[in-house]
Order: C-alpha cells, then sequence, then structure tokens
DNA sequence: TACCAGGAGAGCG
DNA sequence: CGCTCTCATGGT
C-alpha cells in the first residue's frame, strides 16, 4: 500500500564542487529550461524539476519514484571533480579554465537522445540547436505527465518514432541537411545494425568505430557521445571552440591542423581529457560573452 | 549585410 | 592522403 506521508515525488542530493547551473547549460545536455530559478527537463522519460541551494540540490518529479539512483547517475553527483581536475596538467591555461567554471560536471545522458542530439548539432549555435530539439520533441514525441500547473512537456522521440516520420516532416523540425542523417541513424538502430546498449561493454576504440558507421556521425560527435553518453573519460571532442582555446593556449594562436589538435589532445589532458576539454570549451565561451543559461 | 555556428560527406588531384 | 565545396537555417 503506498504511504501518503512519503513524498515520492521528491528528493535532495548533498553535494560538494556542484555548479547545477554551469552543468546543465554549459552546451552538453539541450533541454534543460530555467524558468523562475528552476531548471525543468526530462530525464529517463520523468519529467524534472531541479534547483540548488549551496549543497543541495533539490527535485521534484511529476511521477513518484521508488528509487533516484538514475538521477544521481544521470547528474554524476558522487563523482569526485576534486580528484578529477587534480589530474589536469599544472599549468595556466587549465588552472584558469577551472577557477572559470568550478563545479562543472559532465553528466552522463542516455546515448540515443545524445547521439541524435549531436547529429542535429553540427554547424548550429546552442541557442538553434535547443530549439531544433524543442521542436522536434513537441511535435514527435510522447506527451509526459506534468505536475498541475505546469508547462507541457514531451519525451525525446524513440527511435521507432523517428524512422517512422518522413524527411520532410524532420525538415519541418528545422535540422535542414541534418534530416536524412537522423532518419537513417534511427533507422539502423530499429534494424538493430547497432544495438547502443551494447556499446556501453565496448572498449573506447570499438565503441567510437561503431558510433561512426552512422550517416552524420564523424569524430567529433562520435567523441561528444563516448563522453557525455558513455563516460568514456578521455573522448575529447575538438569543436571550433576547443580548437580556438587549443590554439590559443598551446600553440601561439596560430592555425593548426585538426588532425594534430586531436593528437596533441590524445597525449597532453591526462585520464580525464574529456572533463579538461569541457572546462576549455565553457570558459572560453563564457569569457567572450556567450548567453550560457536562457 | 556578411559572417558564423559544439561538422560531415563527397569529389577532386 | 589532404584539400575544397556543399549542405540548411537563423543568430549576431
Amino acid at each position: 500500500m503506498p504511504q501518503p506521508s512519503l513524498k515520492l515525488n521528491e528528493t535532495t542530493f548533498t553535494v560538494r564542487d556542484y555548479d547545477l547551473a554551469a552543468t546543465l547549460g554549459c552546451g552538453q545536455a539541450f533541454r534543460w529550461e530555467l524558468r523562475q530559478g528552476r531548471w525543468h527537463g526530462v530525464v529517463g522519460g520523468i519529467s524534472l524539476e531541479l534547483w540548488q541551494a549551496e549543497e543541495t540540490i533539490f527535485v521534484r518529479s511529476a511521477a513518484p519514484q521508488t528509487t533516484w539512483n538514475w538521477l544521481a547517475d544521470y547528474l554524476q553527483v558522487h563523482a569526485d571533480l576534486a580528484a578529477i581536475t587534480d589530474t589536469f596538467p599544472k599549468e595556466a591555461p587549465m588552472r584558469r579554465a577551472v577557477a572559470a567554471c568550478r563545479g562543472l560536471r559532465l553528466l552522463r545522458q542516455e546515448p540515443w537522445e545524445c547521439l541524435a542530439s549531436f547529429i542535429l548539432s553540427s554547424t548550429k549555435q546552442i541557442v538553434q540547436i535547443r530549439q531544433i530539439i524543442a521542436r522536434l520533441c513537441e511535435r514527435h514525441g510522447h506527451p509526459m505527465t506534468v505536475r498541475p500547473g505546469e508547462a507541457a512537456a514531451f519525451a525525446f522521440p524513440t527511435p521507432v518514432q523517428v524512422a517512422a516520420l518522413s524527411e520532410a516532416q524532420l525538415r519541418d523540425c528545422k535540422m535542414g541537411f541534418r534530416a536524412p542523417y537522423l532518419r537513417q541513424t534511427a533507422q539502423m538502430i530499429l534494424a538493430n545494425e547497432v544495438n547502443l546498449d551494447d556499446l556501453r561493454r565496448l572498449d573506447l576504440p570499438s565503441a567510437r568505430a561503431s558510433l561512426l558507421g552512422f550517416p552524420g556521425v564523424g569524430p567529433k560527435i562520435a567523441d561528444c557521445v563516448l563522453l557525455f553518453a558513455y563516460g568514456f573519460p578521455t573522448a575529447f571532442p575538438v569543436d571550433v571552440w576547443v580548437m580556438k582555446a587549443l590554439r590559443r593556449s598551446y600553440f601561439q594562436n596560430r592555425r593548426v591542423p585538426l588532425a594534430q589538435l586531436r593528437y596533441f589532445a590524445a597525449s597532453h589532458f591526462g585520464p580525464y581529457a574529456g572533463y579538461a576539454q569541457q572546462y576549455l570549451f565553457h570558459s572560453l565561451r563564457r569569457s567572450e560573452g556567450k548567453k550560457l543559461s536562457p
């Protein structure tokens, strides 16, 4: 029998070195919206509301839960951030980047949503990626249970749902030339050509090779999925921002071939290079005055 | 108005 | 292999 006194749709996490706003707003995930001081989003098919006060993260969900382990994993609240940043190279550029976004965590996202989202990310600004994904979810995702008075929320469309859409329907979500990539990727998953859950048990090169088999997935997007969904700590996505940060801090601002930057990154930043990458990315975007959260 | 965006793929020599 | 061009759309 349910016990009415238990608040099964609320919990809290006690955290140290955690900046929820930086973590949810830094461009690793695209569905979190800040409304009246609280972050609204969907994890594991559950509509959530998160906010932080000092060392506590408050959680409210639309549906009651028997465990919150899945959310602790997504938010990576138990990761030892100090131990991670201690592995970074002891040098001025990394110290500055860490100081500029202390408390930023890498999330552990769901593979399909992460893969699909980054297929839609290529040569798009983060604000536009958010818009495309929001439209895709509103039009084609399953409507979710929300708390009374809350705005409507939608699940991220499943591979089955995306595979059933026409290219024109996807293009109506403003994803442009990425539409056939997303559609074909969904169809490949539906046909079980690649099982995203199986990638969890592979080593980094094997998992990367599998991801590169999807249309619209090259080295950069593959590394994003390896880092943000599968948690491979050395995956190191190099986009235009990271490229600029690396050139500025390590190559006297000279133009450097992409392959050379990747080689440098793989040999220089240590066992949590992917974390280092996100600090370089976010600190540069912050210093350039980007609007990082809505 | 130009230029650019968390790139990838195809065509070329 | 490395280079260049194209792809679609909207922010700045």
